[in-house]
DNA sequence: TTCACTGCAAATGCTTTGCAGCGCC
DNA sequence: GGCGCTGCAAAGCATTTGCAGTGAA
């Protein structure tokens, strides 16, 4: 569906992509964080150091950024999007915080492959699925022992 | 959290839990649907049926019993709340057909221990995990290969 | 100059909530 | 009878969109 290209300029179905300070702002933003985040949180954040990019145009920014691939996309249990830029390039999971959104890419060949036969099994088709493993992170671990300490 | 007595009727914190035919409506029309359904989805269909459940009370009736552990719920892609009654009562995951919701219940020890293993192995705690498999069931597979087919 | 990108504000759509009346226990 | 449950309508929130002005190529 979306090609991207060596350098990490996106273009989708031939329709230019035009380097705004906006898109700079929040793909840089991105490149900071190893965190996931949610379209507010980003936009606060961005906000908050002066950058001038709308809450509508990071909505839009991060919904076409995630098209192109250029980042992964989840939902939260209360069903809010958050988005990261992950090293691994193509399909993989990932091990969250939930405290902290911090994550950790996870490759898991063998899941692929049960999830595809279990499927298969049924006769589904069109398979896809999704693999993510919510916990505290060791820093966070620590901060909510500590806090559970003192209470 | 929540605790379930042997009939079903369930109980929170000591709070009774009372038997409205609102509430049995729901259940009703959870045990005959085999698919995962939103709230709106489902009000529709018992509004349809001419069943008398306002749409906030269907909303507090499913919330209520995923509370409970009644029902399973789950996020589609857009983060609207499905909900379903399921066949296994413990931890398991569901192989779902993105196109009507029909829903086949997958045990997978294999892969709960993985996770559990790949968490600690980065030292995070508190683990919960989220493995759904997404495709089109047998019928919904046909369906939509006769219609592209007519096009 | 052109046309995609922005900002702003209004509009959506799902979900939650305040409140008064109803009905299960 | 008491108190949890309902319905209704009014919020709440995240997200989307229409439109006119702005700026990248």
């Amino acid at each position: 569906m979306a090609e991207t290209t060596a350098h990490g300029t996106a273009r989708r179905g031939g329709r230019e992509q035009r380097v705004t300070k906006q898109r700079l702002a929040v793909s840089a933003a991105l490149d900071r964080l190893q965190d996931f985040v949610s379209t507010q949180d980003l936009h606060r954040l961005l906000h908050d150091e002066g950058a001038s990019v709308s809450l509508a145009t990071t909505y839009r920014i991060l919904q076409s950024m995630a098209d192109e691939g250029l980042v992964d996309v989840l939902r939260t249990d209360d069903g809010e999007a958050v988005y990261r830029r992950c090293e691994a390039t193509g399909h993989h999971h990932h091990l969250v915080c939930r405290r902290c959104g911090r994550a950790v890419d996870i490759e898991a060949p063998a899941v692929e492959t049960w999830a595809s036969h279990v499927a298969r099994e049924h006769g589904y088709t069109a398979i896809e699925h999704t693999v993510e493993i919510f916990g505290l992170c060791p820093e966070c671990t620590a901060i909510v022992a500590r806090e559970a300490a003192e209470a």
